[in-house]
DNA sequence: AAAATAAAGAAGAATCATTCCTATTTAGAT
DNA sequence: ATCTAAATAGGAATGATTCTTCTTTATTTT
């Protein structure tokens, strides 16, 4: 099969770089308002259908945390996440990845292993602060 | 607020019990067909609603993974999973949960972490050898 | 054990994030 | 400059999940 060719179109790269922009892995809507004050005519279609091109590739991180909405990450080395179960945001933990870890479940499992997701729930600092005041 | 009672129904209980013996996480879809069997005219609505209240209670889980479907699971001890690119099966990993790992996370965070999710990415066994015969 | 009441169920309508469709435009190759 | 496959805009379609209304049933209370 012929090696289909990736074209770099303007609506294209501007969903890359404001994706870039942001750490709190926005959804397709939010990339579609933003792009939309400088591309008025983008479409949410173009959005969507980028958004999972681009996933595809490996070039960006498709998050399905929520159930709800799909959520996209710019930021494709391994790290982990933080889920608050009050206000629904995710933010990046700074910790280190035991990649000894991921040797073990290698080890451990009958089949090649690509990556990982990881995902730690709870409730996050601002959102206790807000419950002790009720 | 008083505390809303739990009742025992019978499609409660079937919905519990047939979970209890998958160990694939289906998807609401299959668990009604499934229950269908015993109870015939119970409704998707009511699997759905179960499920719901007994992830909430922490009875089962609920998993996200493929953003397209909820997926449930009767084993709620914390574990490992592996998520097949390309049948998209969902299998435990059985690997010691490294605590530490988590302690670690707690310590790098500042708020409060209840639990976590950690699914492994890749091609099962099966569908690797299935590509060796193309 | 019967009555009271609040939770749960059945059936089907509604929601809405995501995907699909078609005609038109455009990036990159020749 | 021309050609062609990708990509886009705009809007329709899809389908998993939730919601609504009325009815049934599991518990609590006399």
């Amino acid at each position: 099969m012929p090696k289909t060719i990736f074209k770099k179109t303007q609506q294209r790269e501007a969903i890359i770089s404001f994706l870039k922009t942001r750490k709190d892995h926005p959804t397709a809507e939010t990339i579609y308002q933003n792009v939309r004050k400088e591309h008025p005519n983008i479409s949410l279609g173009t959005v969507y259908r980028n958004l999972s091109i681009l996933a595809e590739r490996g070039d960006i991180l498709k998050l399905t945390y929520d159930g709800k909405f799909d959520h996209f990450d710019a930021t494709t080395e391994p790290h982990c996440h933080f889920y608050c179960k009050t206000c629904h945001a995710v933010s990046d933990i700074e910790t280190a990845i035991p990649s000894a870890f991921q040797k073990k479940a290698k080890n451990s499992f009958d089949g090649n292993i690509h990556g990982f997701s990881i995902f730690f729930y709870g409730i996050c600092k601002d959102c206790e602060n807000n419950s002790d005041e009720t």
